[in-house]
DNA sequence: TATAAGTCTAAAGTTAACTTCAATGTCAAG
DNA sequence: CTTGACATTGAAGTTAACTTTAGACTTATA
């Protein structure tokens, strides 16, 4: 397929996807005769890994380092290593984020039951403190 | 306490304090005498909370307008609207890091249980692949 | 066959979130 | 009373991750 066509399927705009094959984050694309790349579905399946890994927090050169297409690169211990490493990432944010929502629900509760007599920026530091004691936590 | 105290406490540096305030993110610190910035617990409180948020995804503007320091200038409905809405997100968030942890621990499962026989290339290629079917589901 | 749509490259521009710099002022210790 | 650590400001520099621009070539459509 034609670089519009992995564009449309990856959700990547045709310069981003061009950018990526310059700081080979995606393989040197084959070219046709006429010098347009060619991509098949495995690159677009590297696409969606790399969008994904980036949504969950990690940089474009983390992400190269861990594509299976460098695999070839790395001795069987050190990957398995690295792919350790990252499940422990991620599971330091799964536990930052579980903490974050319980702040923002003791927040909602909080401000649904600001005591009457209180004005506005004094309801503001008690949220605040409510915040911040429920992060010790 | 004075700004390098607070970036002690905070764990960030004294330039990014400064910057935070002059991007409206920290209220314009109380000045002493001599003109130094002068800090509360509740500034601590302030960065505390900007950190996490920051860690779990949100930028900068977003927090901003998060804030309980900006509490006053919201109406009630409005602001429970927008938490609720940052606990969507977070929800969110926490779906695609549980999938990229699956994802892992296939990769690694299947690195571990290699067959002999294909290459390394190969064997990227089938990583690939594995990693993408799991996603769909 | 002309004109629009798609592709190419290299290079410059953009945005967020800081950091570094330069020039100057203040304070605490010996 | 000077030396070193800390403070101030405004402005310029940095890095990541793109986007935009410009100029040229190719392909599909009316």
């Amino acid at each position: 397929m034609n670089i519009s066509e992995l564009s449309k399927h990856s959700g990547l705009t045709t310069p981003t996807i061009r950018y990526y094959e310059q700081i080979k984050l995606l393989p040197k694309a084959k070219r046709k005769a006429n010098g347009y790349r060619e991509y098949s579905e495995d690159d677009l399946k590297q696409l969606f890994l790399i969008q994904q890994a980036q949504q969950v927090g990690f940089s474009l050169t983390e992400i190269k380092a861990f594509l299976p297409s460098n695999a070839a690169n790395w001795n069987h211990d050190t990957l398995i290593s690295i792919l350790e490493s990252k499940i422990k990432d991620i599971e330091k944010l799964e536990q930052k984020l579980a903490t974050s929502k319980q702040n923002l629900k003791m927040m909602i509760f909080a401000i649904n039951n600001k005591p009457d007599e209180i004005t506005c920026a004094e309801n503001a530091k008690r949220l605040l403190n409510l915040y911040y004691e429920n992060d010790k936590n």
